[in-house]
DNA sequence: AGGCGCTTGTGAACGCGTGCACAAATCGCG
DNA sequence: CGCGATTTGTGCACGCGTTCACAAGCGCCT
């Protein structure tokens, strides 16, 4: 149990004082920032001043209204007949994402894909920082990758108690993902992105986003059967698809 | 333009005859399926003959009305007062899947990520099998990793003739994706999963799935913000705040 | 055979997300 | 200074997904 969804769904809301007031915004607009985020990245380094909402819409992928109702709901940070300021509306969003403060990451599990992670530049390029790799595995212990060196797993509340952890990743096989959650939690991690394929358990603040690479491959493995049983069908020829682009992770 | 959503929306459904009557299953369900497949999976192996909705919820993280709507779509494979026979149920949704024939994957891209993956053991396990690896890399073709030798990109077209490839995934920058994503669907592929942080424009039959890391990442960064901003007003201690436990991918 | 408890399958209500379509606003130009 | 072109911000309607609540069905026990 204890598994609820985001559901900012507390009547706590905007007060009438103007306290801090944080924007109630809906889900699946937030899971969109990201994506016009590196947008506009992409556009300011083309020397983009200002880009429209028709303009920044092509290039995440999404709808123009979509977008424009997203952004509508972070203020009004555009001019109308002209666009949006790709400065001001980056630093907007990284200001409602909160990477205006470079976030303190630790590492979990060191093995084949740990490593991947653990060398991965996207990281410090979007606002984070990898301030510990552990393990459980005495031979792995010591290791060094990429400038940080894996200590053990033991080890996690002195590192908590080092530097603040804002997230947790968990690169471990599916059998221990639980006792590292649990150990995160104590630790005083309240997020986790958890890569191993398993349900996790933790108390109600802590959030916790999964990336299963299974569940892609078989979903796409059900579009493809769906599809050779229409072409094999009457209809005729193609037309019948439908293209997508499911945001999913990073 | 090009990318749209899913939509299975077109009229065809189920006729009158039984051809083959593809079930129009919600997108939402589908994603979930794979879930309960894990879970019944697990379940299996603990030596479980059946099994009722709500503990197969639990064991897959969701609500127990939502499963019981979801399996509902694939038809009555459950005995009232009893729950669902397991063996049973993992054959229909591995049917539905289409995971009843083994798919082949071709990995592009083999650096850091895609060395990681190619290792992957989870792949072979849930009906996939790597039959290609490809690199533009003159140093990486030829390398041996898990038995499979690194090719040529080039090679592509010759590989999609040897073997029928299901599924295309692309680990390579996001320079490069775009390119390789229409070499994949010259050659024939018509699913992608991406890794590369970036929007591909593919032909409307093809299906794209994306996974990025650093989104996952701004998005629990989100919710890191909106705890901070709450636990520094008046309210109270937690209590407000809200688990969850979001489904992505694998 | 009948009744009782348990579990599935689903009708109905609700809320969220999406997309259309347009009014409001701004700029540039004559 | 006014007008038209352009683009934002949003009210509204619609469809999908979630959840509740319960009738229907099944097995077991007496
Ligand atoms: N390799 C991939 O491409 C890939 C892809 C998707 C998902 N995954 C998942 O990611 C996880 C890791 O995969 P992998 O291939 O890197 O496995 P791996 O066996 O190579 O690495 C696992 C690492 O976790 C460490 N570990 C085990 N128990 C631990 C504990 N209690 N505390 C700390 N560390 C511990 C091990 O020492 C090892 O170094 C698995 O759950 C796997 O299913 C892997
Ligand atoms: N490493 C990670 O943990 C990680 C995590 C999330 C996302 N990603 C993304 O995955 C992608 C790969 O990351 P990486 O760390 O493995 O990078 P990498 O540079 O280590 O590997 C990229 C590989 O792609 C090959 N390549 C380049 N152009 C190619 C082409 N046209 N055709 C075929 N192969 C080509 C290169 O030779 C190289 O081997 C990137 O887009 C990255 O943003 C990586």
């Amino acid at each position: 149990m204890s598994q609820q969804r985001h559901g900012s769904t507390s009547g706590n809301g905007a007060r009438a004082g103007a306290v801090s007031a944080f924007p109630d915004l809906p889900e699946a607009t937030i899971a969109r920032l990201p994506e016009y985020l590196r947008a506009l990245h992409n556009l300011g380094e083309g020397g983009a001043d200002t880009i429209s909402s028709e303009g920044l819409a092509a290039a995440a992928g999404v709808n123009s209204a979509k977008l424009r109702k997203d952004l509508s709901h972070l203020g009004s940070y555009g001019t109308r007949g002209v666009g949006y300021d790709v400065a001001l509306l980056i630093e907007q969003i990284e200001y409602v994402l909160g990477l205006d403060q470079r976030r303190a990451v630790c590492l979990v599990g060191v093995g084949n894909l740990g490593h991947a992670l653990a060398g991965y530049d996207g990281f410090a390029s979007r606002g984070f920082k990898i301030v510990a790799l552990l393990d459980a595995d005495p031979a792995k212990v010591g290791e060094r990758i990429h400038g940080l060196i894996v200590r053990h797993i033991d080890e996690l509340p002195a590192v908590a108690v080092e530097e603040t952890i804002a997230i947790g990743v968990i690169a471990t096989p599916a059998g221990a993902a639980q006792a590292v959650a649990d150990e995160l939690v104590t630790a005083g991690v309240t997020s986790i992105l958890n890569f191993a394929p398993c349900v996790l358990s933790v108390p109600a603040n802590v959030d916790v986003r999964k990336v299963d690479l299974a569940i892609e491959l078989q979903i796409l493995s059900f579009h493809e059967h769906r599809k050779a049983s229409l072409t094999a069908l009457p209809g005729g020829r193609s037309a019948t698809g439908a293209g997508n682009q499911e945001a999913v992770g990073s």
